[in-house]
DNA sequence: GTTAAGATCTGCT
DNA sequence: GCAGATCTTAACG
């Protein structure tokens, strides 16, 4: 992964990860994915973002390095996975919204449980972080190392088809669209 | 110490 | 298509 990518412009970064590949190691064995939706959050003039209202000790992460990982909890029930964006200390960030599942099918199918469907894997923040088993421990965690890693994608055509929208689930700055996905796949959130 | 709200998912209608 | 589950976080007293 090009890291200098995800220093300067957090929207330039969203799109950017667009295509990369998510790979994540664990004892069970490896799990991997094309990123195929993410969202911006910016720090200026975005209510939405966790960061707007100053550091605190859950977001203290978002104003990290670019390149490290920001996790939080959410809902009781689900975690959601952002890639720290922007120069360090400006705390922004971009949420991966979904992947196509590429790699240790299987486990992702233990994981989110018997029977579920390919595209029903991965197709949203809190599927995701079940299928590769994020969690907080992961909170602040370097994106260029193993066990949970970003990679370029060789194979991604020069250029890649990227609509953007309003953001889901988000109830302010919906006239702004942040939200990045790869048009026409079968894997989005929605 | 208490309370209200949230970057969601699943199941049922 | 819609409401409920469920609990961490942050703001307030």
């Amino acid at each position: 992964m090009n890291e200098e990518a995800l220093g300067y412009d957090t929207v330039e970064a969203a799109r950017k990860l667009l295509g990369c590949y998510l790979l994540r190691e664990t004892e069970e064995g490896l799990v991997s994915g094309i990123i195929v939706e993410t969202e911006a959050y910016l720090s200026e003039g975005d209510p939405a973002c966790h960061a707007s209202r100053g550091k605190t000790r859950r977001n203290a992460a978002m104003f990290g390095s670019p390149g490290t990982a920001y996790v939080y909890f959410i809902y009781g029930n689900y975690y959601c996975f952002n890639v720290v964006t922007g120069p360090e200390g400006r705390g922004e960030a971009v949420l991966i919204r979904a992947v196509e599942p590429i790699k240790g099918l299987d486990l992702m199918q233990k994981r989110r449980g018997e029977g579920c469907s390919l595209k029903n894997l991965a197709s949203g923040p809190g599927k995701l972080c079940q299928a590769f088993a994020i969690d907080r421990s992961l909170n602040g965690h370097d994106l260029r190392y193993k066990p949970l890693y970003l990679k370029n994608n060789p194979d991604l055509p020069q250029v890649l088809s990227i609509k953007s929208t309003p953001r889901i689930g988000v109830s302010s700055a919906k006239d702004k669209h942040l939200r990045f996905i790869i048009n026409e796949n079968e894997f989005l959130s929605r």
